[in-house]
DNA sequence: CACCGTTCTTAACCCTGTTTAAGGCGCCGG
DNA sequence: CCGGCGCCTTAAACAGGGTTAAGAACGGTG
C-alpha cells in the first residue's frame, strides 16, 4: 500500500502525506473480466484509480451503436467523471478487459476533503485541466486526421494495450466500424 | 462595469467582490472584424471574456485544412485555454466574425490571485470541469452522430449565430466540407 | 473430439463525403 | 456603374467508410 501511494503521488503531484488520510478511505474492488464497474442509469457516485489489469469506457447509443471513449490502465484513473461533475445519471459503461484491481472512492469524499486542503483541491483542478487537455486532443484527432492516421496514433500512444485490446474495440475508439479497421490494416501491411 | 461584474458573477458563480480585484487588472480589447486575439506561434499568456461581438477558435494543418473548434459570444469566455493550462506554444487562431470588445486578463495574475483565494481556485476548478464535459460532449457528437444530425444539433444549440457566421465555418465546426453540408441543407429543405 | 462463440478478414454493393469546377448572388471599392 | 471577391450552391467523378454476408482461425466447453 505503501507503494502504491508512493507511485500515486507522482502520477497526482500530490505529497504522500496528503494523500494517505484519503487511500485510508478508499475500497479495493476486484473486477473478473468482463464485469462493469459502472454502468448507465446507476447513480454515478465514485470514481477509481486502477491498480491493475484494464478496462474500457463506453457508451451505447438508442440505434444499438457502441462508441469506446477511453481505455484505462495501471495508475490511470477510471469512473464516469462527466457525470460525476455534471451530477446529470451515468450513460457510461466501464467494463473490464482484463481481471481488474481498483482503488475506489467516494466522489463525495473527495469533494469534502478538496473543501479542507487547499493543495487537494488544486490537484482535482490540474485534473480536471489535463482532461480537458485530452479531450481537446482526441477533438483535433476527429477534426484533422483521417482513420488510417488516427489509427497509427493510436498504435503510437497506447502501444502497451495493442495486444490486449480486440481491434473492434481500436476501430470504435477510432470511430470507425471494424470491417473499415480491417481495410486500413491490410493496406497498410501491403505498403510495409 | 458594475453591471459586467454583476453578469458575470452569475454566470462564474462567484460573488462580485471576489470578482472586482480582478477586474480592476483587466484590459478591454477592441477587436475588429477579422483580427485576431492570438495566433499561433505567439506565447498563449491571456484569456478573455467576450463582452460584445463574435469569435472563432480555429487551427489549421499541415494541409492548410481550417478547423473551427468554437464559436464565442458575449459572456462566454475566448482564449488558447488548452495552451494556457499545458504551457505549450499556441496553435490556434482566436479571430473576430464580428467587431468585438474582450476583457483579458494575463493567465499569471489569474493563477496567482487562485493561490490567494479558495473560492477562486475552486470557481478555476468548476470552470476546467465545465470544459471537460463541453469536450466530451463533442467527442459524443462525433463518435455516434451523422453530419446531418450534427448539424441539426448545431442549429439547435447555437441558433444564435446561425445568421452571423459563414455556412462553410460551421461546416468545418462539425467536421465536414461546404459542399456537404450544402448538400445536407438542400435535403433537409426538400423534406420540410 | 465436436461444438460454439468470438475475433478478424475479405468481398460485394451502397451511401456519404471529398475534390474540382462552374455559376449565381450580394457587397464593397474604385 | 463596373469589377472583383467572398459566399453559397450545384454537378460530376471519385474515394472511403458502412452494411451485409461469408468464411477462417482460435479458444474454451461439454
Amino acid at each position: 500500500m505503501a507503494v502504491i501511494a508512493e507511485q500515486l503521488s507522482k502520477v497526482l503531484g500530490l505529497p504522500v502525506r496528503q494523500l494517505e488520510p484519503l487511500l485510508a478511505l478508499a475500497a479495493e474492488v476486484k473486477l473478473p473480466k468482463g464485469d462493469f464497474f459502472t454502468r448507465p442509469g446507476e447513480r454515478a457516485d465514485r470514481f477509481a484509480i486502477v491498480l491493475e489489469g484494464l478496462v474500457r469506457h463506453y457508451y451505447v447509443d438508442a440505434r444499438g451503436k457502441e462508441s469506446v471513449k477511453a481505455f484505462r490502465g495501471p495508475l490511470e484513473v477510471s469512473g464516469p467523471y462527466a457525470e460525476l461533475i455534471s451530477g446529470r445519471p451515468s450513460r457510461t459503461f466501464i467494463q473490464a478487459l482484463a481481471p481488474a484491481r481498483l482503488l475506489c472512492l467516494q466522489w463525495e469524499v473527495l469533494q469534502r476533503a478538496a473543501d479542507a486542503s487547499p493543495e487537494l483541491s488544486k490537484m482535482l483542478r490540474r485534473f480536471a485541466e489535463a482532461q480537458f487537455v485530452n479531450k481537446e486532443q482526441r477533438e483535433y484527432e476527429f477534426l484533422q486526421l483521417t482513420a488510417e492516421e488516427r489509427y497509427l496514433q493510436f498504435c503510437r500512444e497506447r502501444k502497451e494495450h495493442l495486444g490486449h485490446v480486440p481491434l473492434h474495440q481500436i476501430a470504435s475508439y477510432i470511430g470507425i466500424t471494424p470491417v473499415a479497421l480491417s481495410r486500413i490494416r491490410a493496406r497498410l501491411a501491403r505498403k510495409r
